[in-house]
DNA sequence: CCCGAGAACATGTTCTGTT
DNA sequence: CAACAGAACATGTTCTCGG
């Protein structure tokens, strides 16, 4: 085996569920679940609102209306302490993130209007900060303000929003409110471990989504040389509609090839591939020489179940 | 321990790694290592040629120039048998894929013109579907024929386009070129195991990629409440530049508060995120009891190093 | 070298949460 | 309740690759 390094859970970003029923439309969907997931639970998706969704309607603002110092855009706001719209703020924090340097092949005297401003990013990025966009409103660590009885809110939230399970119907499962309670008791102030409990809480939520999603890996085989290569399906997980009741009723858009095999999902092959999805991320892994990594991953599979027979390794 | 279904590995789409050095332009950037990774590898991104990159460049065509059935828009080409413009064809692949069912508020009779395509996706989906858009035309899985021989040259092509290693100095490691084969006499015609050492070969890369490139978890800090929960950092693996040696230069654009700390990289912190980022994509996570987890997530760790120490449990 | 399917990449909009 | 940072979501463009 090559040497391996193990880390330790670091922290992250911000995620957020959207879990809260309060869409803006009500009309009377009585499916069967009906659960309160904001996005696509339902089978279908009621078109929000015009106004919204990309539409091209001008929503008129009561708003000084301020103008994007960067590209003249309407502004959405103060972003970065500069009056800026909502591309060119976006733009400016994932530059800055990323560590991204540009480089104008015009000597920086690229036009920027609202129309070109994506032409040239070195000169869109330079403009953001002449404008005066200031890196250090980048909130690199949002948590920097995060206490932990924020953090604790936040837990109990979840708690409390995973009622879309509605499958394996072990929510008779009377210790839930305590087992899952992040015992202050255990981790006291040591954010540490607290936090790493709520990545699991929260891979939970990405999993189950995924699962219950119309994600179907049946379709999309590739060949494994291809499988582990493409992104984490679960950075897609909120982008699959959620299926109420599995077999999923027929979709009247699809057709016929699709559709004898689409309203079912092929839990085996489902569970295998999130199983996979899950490994695209380690790191070591990197480290191993071939056979290491071949050995490894049937031991991975082989610990659990009969993934080694297959491999036969 | 809740119950355990171990899944086995389903194949995927296709990732494509972007290794070609024949980028628009050559200037002499004669960085330390100067790999041949297309996108950013080196410090700095020159800008491309104007005319692409999202400008607004009329990009005079001498095609037959059709129109997109769906939006009017100018079409690229035509798109599941039916002339489309990018956007349209894009749409209507995810729409299908996802198996997502919009419903339209104004029964269906929404106008879609470039501008307003977005506003309904009911109706645009309604009209991609009358326009002609086949949905068997979409390929759910790209793999149908993808015979032995081609995968194998993928493996080899992806073997000798990973000279971009350059840290771990086991480049000297004589069998590379034979235990890295995918022996054919090992997989055969077993395409199962032979995709699966290709993904392993693919999360390698992915990795790699990670691992050298600007991504510094250490600013990403957020608690263990938000890490886990946020996407995997692999799908966004592309995103962030490469750097070719670390301690990295000093960004001219950032300024104090993240320059002295982001000249450097925190290979421990960095190393162990890799780590738990890979954890985020695993399945049967979602069935086990909270103390089940945590024990999982400790012997996870603590099964290579230390970590069972801190958490104590 | 063209076509077209799709992955990867880049952007822009909306939602969530905290102050 | 407004502002605003950022995640999540939606969309559009460019690149890769096999036929
Ligand atoms: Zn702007
Ligand atoms: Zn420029
Ligand atoms: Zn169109
Ligand atoms: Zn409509």
């Amino acid at each position: 085996m090559a040497n391996i390094t193990i880390p330790m859970p670091v922290l992250f970003p911000e995620p957020s569920i959207s879990i809260n029923g309060s869409e803006s439309d009500s009309d009377g969907r009585s499916e069967s679940v009906t659960p309160k997931l904001t996005l696509p639970f339902t089978e279908n998706e009621i078109e929000p609102q015009p106004s919204s969704l990309y539409s091209n309607q001008p929503a008129q603002l009561k708003k000084p209306l301020l103008k994007c110092s960067v590209c003249g855009d309407r502004a959405t706001g103060v972003h970065y302490q500069t009056p800026s719209c909502n591309g060119c703020k976006t733009f400016f924090r994932r530059a800055v993130i990323a560590q991204r340097k540009f480089v104008c092949r015009n000597g920086g005297k690229c036009a920027l209007d609202k129309h070109g401003r994506c032409g040239c990013r070195a000169c869109r990025f330079q403009k953001c900060v002449d404008a005066g966009m200031n890196v250090n409103a980048i909130q690199h660590s949002p948590s920097v303000n995060l206490t932990l009885s924020i953090a604790r809110k936040r837990v109990f939230r979840h708690q409390h929003q995973k009622g879309y399970e509605s499958e394996s119907a072990d929510e008779s499962q009377p210790s839930t409110s305590e087992s899952n309670g992040i015992s202050p008791m255990i981790f006291g102030e040591h954010d540490e471990l607290f936090k790493t409990i709520n990545i699991v809480l929260r891979i939970d939520e990405k999993h189950t989504r995924l699962r219950l999603s119309t994600w179907n890996p049946y379709f999309e085989q590739d060949g494994l040389v291809n499988f582990l290569s493409s992104d984490s399906a679960y950075g897609n997980a909120t982008r699959y509609p959620l299926v109420s009741q599995w077999p999923a009723r027929p979709n009247h858009y699809v057709e016929k090839r699709l559709m004898k095999a689409e309203e079912i999902k092929f839990w085996y092959f489902c569970d295998l591939a999130l199983s996979v999805e899950y490994l695209k991320t380690f790191e070591f892994y990197s480290q191993l020489h071939m056979a290491d990594k071949v050995s490894l991953f049937c031991l991975d599979f082989g610990k659990t179940n009969d993934f080694k027979t297959i491999a036969c390794l």
